[in-house]
DNA sequence: CGCACCCCCTGCCGGC
DNA sequence: TGCCGGCAGGGGGTGC
């Protein structure tokens, strides 16, 4: 679900309700996520206020008034959204906070594919391994080149590895090689000066219009107050195998790799 | 190191 | 109508 578009409308969304907001209640019904939550996950976090929400990458920060940082990640399915009111829980509501402006936080995750840790910024620094933030000024052509030196890993499994930059997931990779001319499966270490610098300034361009399109919602993506985002009506080749590309007309194919699809025209990328 | 493959988990959709 | 395989925005582990 949520690449860094998403995670960025998800944090913007929240952070007027839980900036300054202490945490009163912490209840888990569910600990088992990508990595099953520690078993006082609910004790550390209850009296903690939330000084700060930040991002890196995918990852949610929600920085607490005692140094420490409440990591999350939304997997494919995770939702993480403020209510006025305690509901019922729903299917998949794996952690309900309450917070003492009386708003419920819920963390809801069909697949599980979440994770949520509690620690210190250098914690989880050793868990997230990110690479540079894609709209920093640390992520430019010549960081990319040197990235992608003798490589032959193809050029959208360099753009998708975290540990290259941060954020990149697989609508978006698709979506920045169209606008960049680039084949998906292009050997990375064959792609000249300017290929590499288009990549880096279409991968911007895409991530910054798809932030203020307020995310992609495929299915089940919400932002914390449960809205879907805009940018799925942009797509210009995910999903769109089949579809006449809107450049030139050609078919826009799918290949698989990976067990991932990547999307492109065969015509408008080399 | 890179890569191909498998796994994690639930839900949905299309084909038969 | 019902079942089954394939696929889905995420990451991680293993063996070669």
């Amino acid at each position: 679900m949520p690449e860094l578009p998403e995670v960025e409308t998800v944090r913007r969304s929240l952070a007027p309700f839980l900036t300054g907001v202490t945490i009163r209640a912490v209840t888990v019904r569910e600990p088992r996520l990508r990595r099953t939550l520690a078993a006082d996950f609910a004790q550390v976090l209850t009296g903690r206020t939330i000084a700060q929400l930040g991002r890196r990458g995918k990852y949610l920060y929600l920085h607490l008034d005692d140094e420490k940082i409440w990591l999350v990640h939304l997997g494919m399915t995770g939702q993480l959204l403020v209510e006025k009111t305690e509901n019922p829980p729903l299917p998949h509501d794996h952690v309900l906070v309450t917070l003492s402006t009386g708003h419920r936080l819920r963390y809801n995750d069909p697949r599980r594919f979440g994770l949520m840790l509690i620690g210190t910024e250098a914690e989880i620094e050793t868990v997230t391994a990110l690479g540079v933030e894609p709209l920093s000024r640390m992520f430019t052509g010549r960081y990319l080149r040197e990235k992608i030196q003798r490589t032959q890993r193809a050029i959208k499994d360099v753009l998708m590895d975290q540990r290259v930059v941060a954020g990149v997931g697989n609508i978006y990779a698709s979506e920045l090689l169209f606008r960049a001319g680039v084949h998906p499966s292009r050997v990375a270490a064959t792609l000249t000066e300017a290929a590499t610098d288009r990549i880096v300034e279409a991968t911007k361009t895409v991530l910054r219009e798809a932030i203020r399109h307020r995310g992609s919602s495929i299915s089940d993506y919400r932002d914390g107050e449960g809205k879907r985002g805009g940018f799925q009506d942009r797509f210009r080749v995910y999903d769109r195998e089949g579809q006449p590309c809107s450049t030139c007309r050609q078919l826009i194919q799918r290949e698989t790799r990976g067990g991932r699809s990547s999307f492109f025209c065969a015509a408008c990328q080399r």
